[in-house]
DNA sequence: TCTCCCTCCTAA
DNA sequence: TAAGTTAGGAGGGAGA
């Protein structure tokens, strides 16, 4: 949008084709190209741009893919990954410079666009992915973009059929017709139902190591061993095989009779002696190749370098592994699906799993029970047991289920939880404990709030923050303290407004369902119709925050962009929705199942705590809607207590002005003193000197969370002037 | 108030 | 033109 996109589009506009220009085929035009928005591929997978003879790095999309964060703004990516701050300052002000007489001014717009395509690059090193795309590349035997540009099908292609071309197999190419009428699958992994609740006793996490391949290894699933469903066995005719069909005869299949293993769900598969299947072979070498790799690793330690390249590759072959399983039951978008592999897979999966629950629970030597397991996993609990005695039969388990299985499928001892709350399905958290020798645990979280980025910052710290204190001290009174103090603070509109901002990926305007209520859409149809070009990338999270609205109406209409928050002093935070509808209900999960009610805490609060006056007398107001909110919402409030009033200083504060006139005055020196501290801080960090002045050249950038609190300090101090009169009537 | 549908994100 | 899978929880809106 601001680099090359905006640049094509200029040089557009001056009916110059720059993407050709830009490649190595100047004189052909057909190879380099930018995508339509509308593109239902590319704009949203690589890169919107494709030059001839060059690899376009699209580095947000790249971030996008390698790092969970809640924005990818560029001063975002450059604070969290390389721990750097950097300004952002509006086209208003860069244009502004730009057009100055003096060579000062317009040498900071070039340092600006320096600083940034520097930063891009450093951003490139820092995460060394030329690097690590370059390993993958030569892994997998696939170009280097291919690797950025085509998904897992075709790495787990390249691999498998050099394996088959040896021995002269040929895949199958099923068309969409054949893929649509494959049979639907049958089976699905395990997944228990946690028995909902605070687990004080120690709770061991077994879990098996690459479950899936090491099944397709150990029972030989592949393609090629396949012999079809039992009840197929002896049709004379063809049968239906994956997406084609299968013909084996029925005096071949009496001749095989004590050559095949049968799977759980009824498929019979040749013995490894007969046929070694192609995948079991693959998996075996790429599992081989890791441990080699991971050894290597430990050999040299010292080299920096080479750890790296050797981390990349081993990481690597581990996703191959896992992905293997995925190109077998692919059967919305696979190449090769075959549903009687990858049933069986699952199937086996799903009995091993039974298996080992079955095992722990009845042996009443352990005194363990089996309490939550999703898909290769088991947490079980040792009730009345010490964290010692835990590891000890973990231990065991771990010995007898392996001894139960064939190789190479291995369970192994994960952690151990103590204590811990198990919420829902893939829902939990807890203290963890890797070893023995460990005496600090770890707060480990699964899928609850703390880890997900759809709720906003606000959720995730408190939440953590509760439990934490829940863990360690195991007092809910301390909890509970916590909380309240939380909820002042977001009643009182002092809560950083970064902390209760939203941020979901956009879609694309084209991306939605007729109809649908999207934040992230309203949000983009409302701005962009002040400017075109503000519609976001396709992925690109969208930050918004909901302030207060008019009673009834639907929540979508109070969504917010962050900015318009902080330039419209009308607008607050909706503290009510914040706090019942987003910060209550995650914690009320997790500490309901001790027995607390957040809710309650809530509501023993007392009513005075109200979303504090934006403006002190009359005011004009900055945006149409603000009045309308302030009609509703925004009580007058005494400038001196807050109390409610309809007089700028309520009857108490008149009555004693002394004090009023010294709470007055240190209000306002006090807004004035934040207001050139933050500013300060940032003309520091955006490189200008002390004496630079201008306010409306100040960084605007929306992740830093100075700049957010220099903002408020700004709404502040503008009330100066109106509380001075105030004071200055007192005086008289 | 309940149910259904859509959206979003995570676990495995 | 490319696209690994399913399970699962949760919130919001519309309509019964």
């Amino acid at each position: 949008m601001s680099s090359w996109g905006f640049l094509i589009e200029r040089a557009a506009t001056k009916e110059i084709n720059l993407p050709p220009l830009l490649s190595r085929l100047p004189a052909s035009d057909r190879d380099s190209e930018m995508r339509e928005e509308s593109d239902p591929y590319g704009a949203d997978h690589t890169s919107e741009l494709r030059i001839a003879g060059r690899v376009v790095l699209n580095v947000w999309r790249l971030m996008r893919s390698e790092v969970a964060f809640y924005s990818y703004t560029f001063e975002n990516m450059m604070f969290h990954v390389l721990h750097e701050r950097v300004p952002k300052f509006d086209h208003a002000a860069l244009t502004r410079w730009w057009r100055h007489r003096t060579s000062l001014y317009r040498w900071r717009v070039v340092d600006y666009y320096l600083a940034r395509a520097h930063g891009n690059l450093a951003l490139l090193d820092q995460l060394d992915l030329v690097g690590r795309t370059a390993e993958l590349a030569r892994l997998f035997g696939i170009q280097f973009f291919e690797v950025i540009s085509r998904g897992s099908q075709f790495r787990v292609e390249s691999i498998m059929l050099r394996l088959a071309k040896r021995k002269n197999y040929v895949a199958v190419s099923p068309s969409v017709q054949q893929r649509a009428q494959m049979k639907a699958p049958e089976y699905i992994p395990l997944v228990m139902e946690p028995e909902s609740r605070m687990y004080t006793d120690p709770v061991v996490v077994l879990d098996f190591q690459s479950l899936y391949p090491s099944i397709m290894m150990a029972y030989n699933y592949c393609f090629s061993t396949c012999l079809g469903r039992v009840a197929n066995m002896g049709d004379t005719k063809p049968y239906p095989f994956g997406c084609t069909e299968l013909k084996v005869s029925p005096q071949r299949i009496a001749k095989l009779e004590d050559q095949v293993t049968f799977s759980p769900g009824g498929m019979a598969f040749l013995r490894p002696h007969l046929r070694r299947g192609i995948l079991p072979q693959m998996l075996k070498e790429i599992l081989d190749t890791r441990v080699m790799v991971k050894k290597s690793m430990k050999l040299h330690k010292e080299d920096k370098t080479l750890q790296r390249v050797l981390h990349s590759r081993q990481l690597g072959l581990k996703l191959i592994a896992n992905v293997t399983y995925g190109y077998t039951s692919a059967n919305f978008s696979g190449r090769m699906p075959c549903m009687e592999v990858a049933d069986s897979v699952v199937s086996k999966g799903r009995e091993t799993l039974e298996r080992t629950i079955k095992m722990i629970d009845s042996n009443k030597k352990w005194g363990a029970r089996v309490v939550y397991g999703d898909t290769d996993s088991v947490f079980v609990l040792f009730a009345g047991k010490t964290k010692a005695q835990a590891f000890d039969i973990g231990e065991e388990i771990v010995a007898a289920v392996n001894d139960a299985n064939p190789k190479p499928v291995k369970l192994k001892f994960e952690k151990v939880y103590l204590p811990c709350i198990l919420q829902t399905k893939k829902r939990y958290v807890g203290s963890m404990y890797e070893t023995r020798e460990q005496t600090e645990p770890v707060y480990e979280a699964k899928g609850i709030e703390t880890v997900r980025r759809d709720g906003c910052p606000a959720v995730a710290k408190m939440l953590e923050k509760c439990l934490r204190i829940l863990f360690e001290t195991k007092d809910v009174s301390k909890v509970k303290q916590f909380t309240q103090r939380q909820f002042r603070k977001v009643l009182a509109g002092n809560a950083s407004v970064q902390d209760l901002t939203f941020a979901r990926e956009f879609r694309g305007v084209s991306g939605y369902k007729p109809g649908a209520m999207v934040p992230a859409l309203e949000l983009t149809r409302r701005l962009t119709r002040a400017d075109r070009r503000a519609v976001p990338r396709t992925g690109e999270r969208v930050p918004y925050v909901i302030v207060y609205g008019e009673p009834g109406r639907p929540l979508i209409q109070s969504v917010k962009s962050p900015a318009e928050v902080l330039a419209d002093p009308g607008m607050r935070p909706n503290a009510q929705y914040y706090i019942t509808k987003v910060i209550v209900p995650p914690l009320n999960r997790c500490f309901s199942l001790v027995g607390a009610d957040v809710m309650a805490w809530f509501l023993e609060l007392p009513k005075v705590s109200r979303p504090r006056l934006t403006g002190v007398g009359p005011r004009p107001s900055t945006s149409k809607g603000s009045g309308v909110i302030l009609q509703y919402f925004a009580s007058h409030h005494c400038a001196a207590c807050d109390a409610l009033s309809t007089q700028p200083l309520c009857d108490a504060c008149r009555s004693r002005p002394q004090s009023t006139v010294l709470n007055l005055g240190s209000k306002i020196r006090a807004w004035e003193r934040a207001c050139s501290d933050l500013g300060k801080i940032c003309r520091a960090c955006a490189g200008f000197d002390a004496s630079y002045q201008y306010q409306q050249d100040a960084c605007k950038s929306m992740d830093c969370p100075v700049v957010y609190r220099r903002r408020r300090a700004e709404l502040d101090a503008e009330q100066v002037e109106s509380v001075q009169a105030i004071l200055d009537n007192l005086m008289l």
